[in-house]
DNA sequence: CAGGATCCCAGATGATACTG
DNA sequence: CAGTATCATCTGGGATCCTG
């Protein structure tokens, strides 16, 4: 036990952490609604059932493949369902799903709280920077 | 106007959509919040001021890096404040501010709903998985 | 003990082209 | 229209070394 120490040591912490949050079944989901497009695509079926393309234009700015990939994982996660129309050019809506409808006022209240205290953390970074900027003498 | 189209049209989207997310205040916030170790600092913080080496020690996995780089965002965000005790080794204490603590319970809200509906989320995992894998005849 | 500076890899994500 | 496959990229995050 002597060519490896503090290496080692940290591999364990992390594999022993990896373990505590594969334990950890709220961490799964919570790394799913942290994502950056979940949350945009939530809000944006908020509203009622969409298709794909209209989503790409709600969410403008988003690829096909991160749109598509991030429609996969919520419906997998049971949050939004998908009903294909095999009419001449196919035609897939997404809605979300009780679970995700349910999912929605808690997203709302995250945006509430940030809205609420958007000042202060405003005034909080401004204060941070001017006084790294000036070297805080 | 002939040489562009699709990719410029997508270039403008993208360009429209990012200063949507700029002039979108709340939206900057939910950028920090939904970070994958802000989360678990402030869990760590909940239970009272703590210092650099125990977070360290709580968050286990956590690299020095991405530690330090998570307490300056969340203090120039104005989640946590950081007190530095120049005793010979150096001892610095973080502990959340007035703002800090009061997302604690948002972000408990978001865990007690994962763990709440967690069944639901990984029946519908589930059912996806196997209808997916058995070509969903 | 705290943390800044660097180097580096891997996964996340974007752009394109192609298909049913 | 909806979606897949592929290629190129870009940033996050980890390991290491160094300083106050």
């Amino acid at each position: 036990m002597a060519t490896q120490t503090a290496a080692q040591r940290r591999e364990e912490a992390r594999l022993a952490y990896n373990a505590y949050l594969a334990g950890c079944p709220s961490r799964k989901l919570l790394d799913t609604l942290s994502d950056k497009w979940v949350s945009l695509v939530l809000a944006a079926l908020a509203d009622g059932p969409c298709r794909y393309s209209e989503l790409a234009r709600t969410v403008a700015g988003v690829s096909q493949k991160m749109l598509t990939q991030t429609l996969r994982t919520m419906e997998r996660d049971g949050l939004v369902s998908r009903t294909i129309t095999p009419s001449v050019p196919v035609r897939v809506d997404y809605r979300l799903t009780s679970l995700g409808e349910d999912l929605v006022p808690l997203m709302q209240a995250i945006k509430s709280w940030a809205e609420i205290h958007m000042d202060e953390v405003e005034a909080a970074r401004q204060a941070y920077d001017s006084s790294a900027a000036s070297g805080d003498a």
